[in-house]
RNA sequence: GGGCCUGUAGCUCAGUCAGGUAGAGCGUCGGACUUUUAAUCCGAUGGUCGCGGGUUCGAACCCCGUCAGGCCCGCCA
């Protein structure tokens, strides 16, 4: 069974209503491991559907939380908001400056703006989830009761954060963060509390009193993830490692939820995902991929595919290099699968079952779209890389392949796909080994190997390009012919022609390609070739 | 100090919850095909399941121990 139908199942022992919940702090720019957060929940709850529950997919947008310092892309204007809540401070602009302008005509904060690309890949992706503003379910209200109960059960909540972190809270330790008088979470004692009333004084000397019942402050995130399970009513929840470490906020978590009065959701704790060969991805360090920028190179089903194969407990190294090539190609092969038929033979064992199970429920995880039917495009990723990169235009690369017959008609989906493979070809993630090159200066080392033989199908070959007329047919009509002129096999003219001019053993049609370059560099490195085994 | 995860073929991993002949894909090698789409098809190769004990008729799987790597216990997906 894949996983996400295990943790299906065991939510359909405990009743027919769910709510699947995720929450991410729009702190700066979401990159791909944001995604397995909401792709773990969105598979859960499609998973979940497909059992025949009835499930709802929620997103909490942490926009409550305080930016918790200036960041290397923010300027240094930003030192007056540290402790101040994401969803009421301004944007950056493209300079990392408040851009107030916006913030005042159209109340576009620093949370939407990291918020807004994210969700426009989400809808690519095929992930479309009910949105919760945490600030804004402060400030209406959604918070106040259970607000209450755990100002009111201060010293049970101080009892088990302490027992359970094994964390020491300092005396003043109160579970309300009250705004100061700088609109800001940080640097303000609790003097007091009456109901609804925070009483506190900051470190600038104001004093005040904050309402909890009107968002003037908020819950400090071990008992503000509680109580969103409280009011949402979730019942299950993926989230990352960090989490769910024992004495993290999800072990403090589960109690205080009993103590507010809710049963705490299942959980569901997920591995990172890292770059390959870069560590974790960290937005300080620069060192990541955004959904966008992972959705230029592949299509959205690939990326649910890389989530949806791994079990939640996995690591997951995102290769944008190879990795990608073997991923998509991956993806075709099991979309041409038919797991029906593979699950009727009975003389499956068990371990073939699971395994088939496994692959269908990846693929169907992978769709963009709940119960829709994966597509096989019969064009492997590798074979489109090699077409977009010998054909300048795509009407070359449909007619190529009509004419082998791998493909009957031009679908939207194959326009997409190889789009997004010519971006892929322009950016710095794509492979060497898959780039096509023609050498500029003879490969030694494969030249040295040439026998008598190979060496007079190279000087009759050089001949017969001097001659050709440059074209794709006449260039593949006398590389062979090279070799058949001395008697010789048509492969050994081919395997000369990689080794002369690609520095390889095999390699890709060569014919098409060397139609797109110039006569002359072809023929003066052919040269190049001849001179160095004749000395 | 406490805890979590991972360790299975050259690589990426499945299989561990419900013990029953060690699996897949990629790679590699070989063959077929030949004016070769690094294509396709066929075949082969490959593992003391980190290590040591225990339970069992039987252990990759359960138990105890141990080693290695990653991570968490302020914040982070």
């Amino acid at each position: 069974m894949h996983w996400t139908d295990v943790t299906a199942q065991s939510l359909s022992h405990k009743g027919k209503k769910h709510i699947v919940s995720t929450g991410i702090t729009p702190s700066g720019e979401f990159h791909i491991g944001h995604l397995r957060e909401i792709l773990t929940g969105d598979m859960i709850a499609r998973a979940a559907q497909d059992a025949g529950l009835d499930v709802e997919f929620v997103f909490i947008i942490d926009s409550a939380d305080p930016l918790r310092k200036v960041y290397d892309f923010l300027g240094p204007e930003y030192e007056q908001f540290v402790g101040n809540q994401l969803g009421a401070i301004p944007a950056p602009d493209e300079d990392g400056n408040p851009d107030w302008e916006r913030f005042e005509k159209e109340g576009w904060t620093y949370a939407n703006h990291f918020l807004e690309p994210f969700l426009k890949a989400l809808n690519e992706i095929g992930v479309k989830p009910r949105l919760i503003d945490n600030l804004e379910s402060y400030r209406s209200g959604r918070f106040a009761e259970l607000s209450k109960i755990a100002c009111d059960r201060a010293e049970d909540i101080r009892e088990c954060i302490e027992r359970i972190s094994s964390r020491e809270l300092p005396d003043n330790w109160f579970p309300w963060s009250p705004l100061n008088s700088k609109k800001g979470l940080d640097k303000v004692k609790v003097t007091g509390y009456d109901y609804p009333l925070v009483h506190w004084k900051d470190e600038y000397g104001e004093t005040g009193s904050s309402d909890i019942s009107k968002g003037e402050g908020k819950l400090p995130w071990r008992i503000d993830w509680p109580a969103k399970w409280g009011w949402i009513g979730v019942t299950c929840e993926a989230f990352g490692k960090d989490h769910g470490a024992a004495g993290g906020s999800y072990s403090t978590g589960r109690e205080i939820a009993h103590l507010l009065g809710h049963e705490p959701p299942q959980p569901l704790v997920y591995e990172w995902i890292s770059l390959k060969g870069q560590g974790a991805m960290s937005s300080s360090a620069g060192n990541t991929i955004g959904p966008i920028e992972a959705l230029e190179l592949v299509p959205p089903e690939i990326l649910r595919l890389l989530i949806a194969k791994s079990k939640p407990n996995k690591a997951i190294e995102f290769d944008t290099g190879m990795g990608l090539v073997t991923l998509a190609d991956e993806y075709e092969r099991l979309a041409a699968r038919d797991f029906d038929k593979e699950l009727a033979n009975d003389e499956l064992s068990r371990r073939q079952r699971v395994q088939i199970e496994d692959a269908a429920g990846a693929l169907r995880m992978a769709s963009t779209v709940a119960g829709g039917k994966a597509q096989a495009t019969a064009v492997t990723f590798r074979h489109l890389a090699l077409l977009a990169q010998t054909k300048k235009n795509d009407e070359d690369v449909w007619s190529s392949l009509q004419s082998s017959g791998a493909i009957d008609a031009v679908t939207p989906e194959l326009q997409d796909r190889l789009s997004r493979m010519r971006h892929w070809i322009h950016s710095r993630h794509f492979p060497a080994e898959m780039r096509i090159t023609i050498l500029e200066q003879p490969n030694m080392e494969m030249l040295k190997m040439f026998d008598d033989d190979e060496k007079k199908i190279l000087a009759n070959m050089t001949a017969a390009m001097e001659a050709c007329v440059w074209d794709a047919q006449s260039i593949g009509a006398c590389i062979p012919q090279a070799a058949r002129d001395l008697d010789l096999s048509p492969r050994s003219a081919f395997k000369v022609a990689y080794a002369a001019l690609m520095g390889a053993e095999k390699g890709p049609r060569l014919a098409p390609i060397l139609a797109e370059m110039e006569q002359q560099e072809i023929l003066s490195i052919l040269r190049a070739c001849m001179t160095s085994i004749t000395e």
